[in-house]
DNA sequence: ACGTGTGAATTTCTTCACAGCC
DNA sequence: GGCTGTGAAGAAATTCACACGT
């Protein structure tokens, strides 16, 4: 194994992603970029772009800055998004049709391939041209057939702790999980939460 | 009053929507709790709870803890939802439908009181029982009318700088966007990002 | 001259450890 | 005895500032 994961702090690869939204505008209008640009567009100062990149390699060249394309592709790689990665949607209410219907993803390398839920109703139901809904109780499958270490959890709250340990069990190693709940799960498992309500509150202490 | 925004880092406040999340499953079981339960439910350390809290004043009781339901009140004010906010939705493709029909927010004292997009189509479509969506063009009076200081933006982002901007303009103080964008407004307008593909990122760098 | 990469300095955040109160 | 609130200590993150390569 490399040393790539010796020890960079999380919150310098939370930072990463924002490099390439930030990279692929910047992108647009020049072949380069530097610490100085790049830290203005995201808020962030010079020096820390600087350091933040240096944990990872020398990307830069002195007296020009960083070439965008190479920089995006060194960080893609980082980030072990220079592949395609599949995943199972859990849940196919509001939330898991709005995500099944948007193409963010796909544009980013990422790919629903299964869409999953309890309800009989949903169950056979066709989503779109690729995607038809399936039972839950075929999620074992799905998920070693296809390889799938990622699963998108958009189930009711009351359900999503049993849910997750399901998915933990079946090899799922990644969670992005839309329901309020903090989930308890094994240590080597990735959660990411999303919860529109805690943005909300952080939102109105700053206002009055 | 008051003492109250000297100067609380953001990382702290940012922390406090979790404890409620936190307490509300706590109150199903017991009347109080402590430092140590929420911590380990949390997954932070028993300190950083006690710091946390002691930056708004003492709500603890030594020998005892905390007493949940009053811990909640005395967060919820601090976090300025000991009240209802009314929000604008902007944009009702995809996600925005999915918003209007989602009733996590209500459930939390945030309202969805009106709905625009600019597509003809959409405009006059009744979503639920409140809500008619209603054109772009009339953005300013439901502002001012309604008094309405956040907005969700749920637009393409294309036009998201442009569409933020304006409702800047029209007295919108804080915005929770879903566009995969970084918005660039006055310092004193709060902004938070709900970006999916930034999570799956971060999830896999951890991934092999 | 420009701008990176990086030790050193500084600031911020977290944990420790304990006095004090219930 | 149990647990808070808090100065002090320690760890981590950020910024400074500059040597060096282009």
């Amino acid at each position: 194994m490399s040393t790539k994961h010796q020890e960079i702090p999380d919150i310098i690869v939370a930072r990463l992603p924002r490099y390439l939204r930030a990279l692929s505008v910047l992108r647009e209008k020049a072949e380069t970029t530097n610490s100085k640009e790049l830290g203005a567009f995201l808020g962030y100062s010079a020096a820390q772009i600087r350091k933040d990149l240096s944990q990872f390699g020398e990307f830069g060249k002195q007296g020009t800055g960083y070439n965008i394309d190479f920089l995006t592709e060194q960080i893609n790689s980082i980030l072990n998004i220079d592949r395609e990665w599949k995943m199972v949607l859990v849940g196919c209410g509001n939330i898991g049709h709005a995500i099944l219907n948007y193409s963010g993803f796909m544009a980013s390398g990422f790919q629903v391939i299964a869409a999953v839920d309890s309800d009989n109703d949903l169950i056979g139901k066709k989503i779109n041209e690729q995607i038809t809904i399936q039972s839950i109780d075929d999620i074992e499958q799905i998920i070693s057939e296809n390889r799938i270490s990622i699963a998108m959890l958009t189930v009711p709250a009351n359900v999503a702790q049993e849910i997750a340990e399901k998915l933990v069990k079946f090899g799922i190693k990644g969670i992005l999980t839309y329901a309020p709940v903090i989930l308890s799960l094994p240590v080597n498992i990735r959660v990411e939460y999303i919860d529109p309500v805690i943005s909300l509150q952080h939102i109105t202490y700053y206002l009055d």
